[in-house]
DNA sequence: ATGAGTGTTTGATGTATATCAAAATCAATG
DNA sequence: CATTGATTTTGATATACATCAAACACTCAT
């Protein structure tokens, strides 16, 4: 898990022996409302998270993939906060929490990688709502297929060319749209020669205009 | 400012000798960009966080009162990834990270509260993108006025009474909306007898009524 | 293969909220 | 106390996105 540990830190590591376990896709790792005792590190495959609104309305916060901890919205009151899904065959490796914290009173290396994994959740999730806050669809959906081109670049797929998991609606929940204007909008891009999508499947021809436009709105160009 | 910690270690907790300081009214506690080196504790007043996006458009991400610990975004990179800005003269602790740290280590119920806090924040986070996404103008402003009321009941306010410090722009900065629809639907509240609003100074007539507002949206009804 | 069911696209229309604009109110300062 | 600038309210209009609806394409199981 945390890359920048000296030798002898690596061994006790070890005591935090991860439990692996597989999910199908559909599968729920966690519920909403569940006791909490482990995070989560995806090892493999491709998970959504979701809050369910008590009059059904839901909101996917987030996708979740390979290297990817989850679960650390359920530290605060010692229950999960929200559900998560597997949107492919999945393997996970859980880590329970207690032996986390007991083994990063020993290993500052380790305790500042936690602390570092928890801040980061926080920052991702700010730029979520500047996305939700202050963005158009187009650009809302420009960040988002960026954003998902950098995290399969950063795993050595390529970030130009990848399947998408999540169906269309589970875009628009995340992204704060409607199913439909996620179609109309990417149909859009391709119309304009910036992706290429059949199904679940993009192409980007143009990641240089793609993130030109999720910077200023039009009125400003 | 951990509640739940036994005698002695409360002694140990005196070494974490916060630093005081003062904000004016307009006061950066700190910018985006700056270099991380402590957490603050906010002793007295209100401030706003928010980030900047390249091309000038802002978020704002919270309003923070009493007794709230700010300034987490920064752990994860080591520097602020938002502005910190007082809306009235306040009083802040300033908590050096690297002492936390090190006493979290000591003291695993401090380092519990820690991560409490820590996943507290993302927990906010998420019920802002749930706000956010899929919400109305008048069902987000319902949300925003119930979470200040409790939060100044659980100071000891009035949850009815109280004043706005923050300017229609910052509110709706907040909500995702225009500051003219902020004032729109605050004048309809008020015209249904909801609340009284005179410039920033909120009363709050019938808060069950408020609740039922951010509840299902009109078609469920 | 074949059909059922789910997910996707596309069109026509409606609506919530943004935008533009002007007046009214408030806060700060000399 | 008057003046200036910021904030707020309110109205008229525009627009991005939602809604409703129907056709179309996948996927999967029989």
């Amino acid at each position: 898990m945390p890359m920048e540990l000296t030798g002898t830190d690596m061994e006790q590591l070890d005591e935090l022996t991860c439990i692996k376990h597989a999910y199908q896709r559909g599968g729920f790792l966690y519920r909403s409302g569940s006791k909490f005792q482990s995070l989560y590190a995806i090892r493999t495959g491709f998970f959504k998270t979701q809050v369910l609104h008590e009059d059904g309305r839901e909101q996917v916060t987030g996708f979740q993939m390979a290297g990817e901890i989850i679960g650390m919205d359920a530290i605060s009151s010692d229950a999960h906060a929200c559900d998560a899904i597997a949107l492919e065959d999945s393997e996970v490796c859980e880590i329970p929490f207690s032996r986390l914290e007991e083994l990063s009173r020993k290993l500052p290396s380790l305790q500042r990688h936690l602390h570092r994994i928890l801040s980061r959740e926080i920052v991702r999730d700010q730029g979520i709502m500047l996305l939700l806050g202050s963005m158009r669809a187009e650009e809302r959906l420009a960040a988002f297929l960026l954003n998902l081109s950098q995290r399969f670049a950063a795993r050595g797929y390529s970030p130009t060319s990848f399947y998408l998991r999540m169906t269309r609606q589970e875009i628009g929940s995340y992204l704060g749209m409607k199913l439909e204007t996620v179609s109309r909008t990417l149909s859009n891009f391709q119309g304009v020669g910036l992706i290429s999508i059949r199904n679940k499947s993009v192409e980007i021809h143009n990641l240089q205009k793609l993130q030109r436009l999720v910077g200023p709105p039009p009125e400003c160009i």
